[in-house]
DNA sequence: ACAAAAGTGTTAATACTACACCCATGC
DNA sequence: GCATGGGTGTAGTATTAACACTTTTGT
């Protein structure tokens, strides 16, 4: 049926990233103000174009956030999450997204003055509620980026990428708390996390405190996947607790 | 620094195809035969271009599906994988893959005389082995839908997908067997299966079989998360085993 | 009756939760 | 000493794995 010489049709690339890290206890995502139209004046993820045709997705990804961020890579965890193309996504032509989440330790505030027009810190739980409206399917790449990343804690190290070099258990629990937005037993995580072999290793010295005895310091170990399980407790729903009062 | 209008370079999208089925009792996945150069002769995985710039993506990932299986669709599983976009992936340019995992009850013999030269259902453990070589990266590819394939079983319905409307739950328990290259016990799968609410439900009928009892049939439920999760088996490292006679 | 496949009961080991309790430091 | 936060012990409970055992069919 395709007789004459055929060409597939190109599109536009760009990488967009879900920034996470803990501010004040609470799990927080990097926004920008878009300087430009489409969507001029909304919150958006951080993101952009491919550079050059040669560029990689996964360096380009990390241009964009040393970019936003300032970052000296490293000291920085970053995957791929999904790509997102709907045909409608983008006014501008079709654009396909390559989203990735990338989880760092507490950053400074957000370097304003460079690409961003502006660009800050916000809590997840704001942008989930819907209180802030994002531009593009960009709400929709945020559910999946949060989902994720609470999933990765349960089943990865991937907590010790919110913690500096060396950090406490307690510290390393609070990520759990915050990421997950639910209360553990400090008791029972801190042998949880020291029965999985190569999650954490201990750096050898101590954390003085306002007060108190001074906590072990540890460092992340060799180990990516987590066994057993941190599994992340679920709020007991509605028809469990009518259960045993109905028998 | 960039002065004169600057318009970002464009890419070709392309849909690879990981479908996975179940023949014989072991997990296989259909490649085709390459046509045309590049890698003319080689074995790939079904794909291709989008057809026009306003095609969705999961549109294109359904379109290659059925040229290549004849499928009535609804009856598969269809979800997006991962995007593999190395600048040196594909000898033509600049071709960026947005690769899916597909999941469908045994299907026929593959049709030649369509699209694809040839095609063929390949053990999966031959393709992991290196037995076969593939084309572009596809070997990569087809790791990382395995995987997937392998984890989602563990933590979702995902294995009623290999399953025709209708099956028995040793039928469901030797999905698990071929995917995960293990023997589990039928008397702990039966009850494991039947604990999670929502993920099987009685189809009120039997099955006759070649001699001993009628086993009773089953269809998916509405539940696609699995709680609690069936974990996979792991098969003891030589470490936990030197650990006893060392102490 | 016997073989084969489906389905049930039981038990020992393991893992998890909740909470009492002890330890080390600053003030 | 005592308040504060770090770390340990333990008992009751839920899950799990292993396997003996019963049920229902075809031949």
């Amino acid at each position: 049926m395709q007789v004459e010489p055929w060409s597939p049709p190109p599109v536009l690339l760009t990488v967009d990233l879900v920034i996470l890290t803990l501010r004040r206890g609470r799990m927080c995502i990097l926004l920008v103000e878009r300087g430009e139209d489409p969507f001029q004046g909304r919150l958006a993820l951080p993101g952009g174009f491919l550079n050059h045709a040669g560029e990689e997705i996964l360096d380009a990804a990390h241009r964009e956030l040393s970019e936003e961020t300032a970052l000296t890579a490293g000291w920085v965890h970053l995957e791929q999450l999904a790509t997102y193309g709907d045909a409608g996504r983008d006014p501008r032509g079709r654009v396909v997204s390559v989203a990735h989440l990338a989880i760092a330790p507490r950053l400074p505030e957000p370097v304003a003055g460079t690409d961003a027009a502006d660009a800050a810190w916000v809590p997840a739980e704001a942008v989930l509620s819907g209180e802030a409206e994002l531009a593009f399917d960009h709400l929709r790449i945020v559910r999946d980026g949060i989902e994720r990343a609470r999933t990765k804690l349960e089943f990865s190290a991937l907590a010790t990428a919110f913690c500096g070099e060396l950090f406490t258990i307690v510290e390393l629990q609070q990520v759990y708390e915050a990421v997950w937005g639910t209360e553990l037993d400090t008791r029972n995580f801190y042998r949880k996390v020291q029965a999985v072999k190569g999650f954490i290793v201990p750096a050898g010295s101590e954390r003085r405190s306002t007060g108190g005895r001074p906590a072990r310091l540890y460092r992340a170990g060799p180990q990516t996947a987590l066994f057993p399980p941190l599994i992340r407790p679920v709020p007991p729903t509605a028809e469990e607790n009518t259960r045993e009062e109905g028998d």
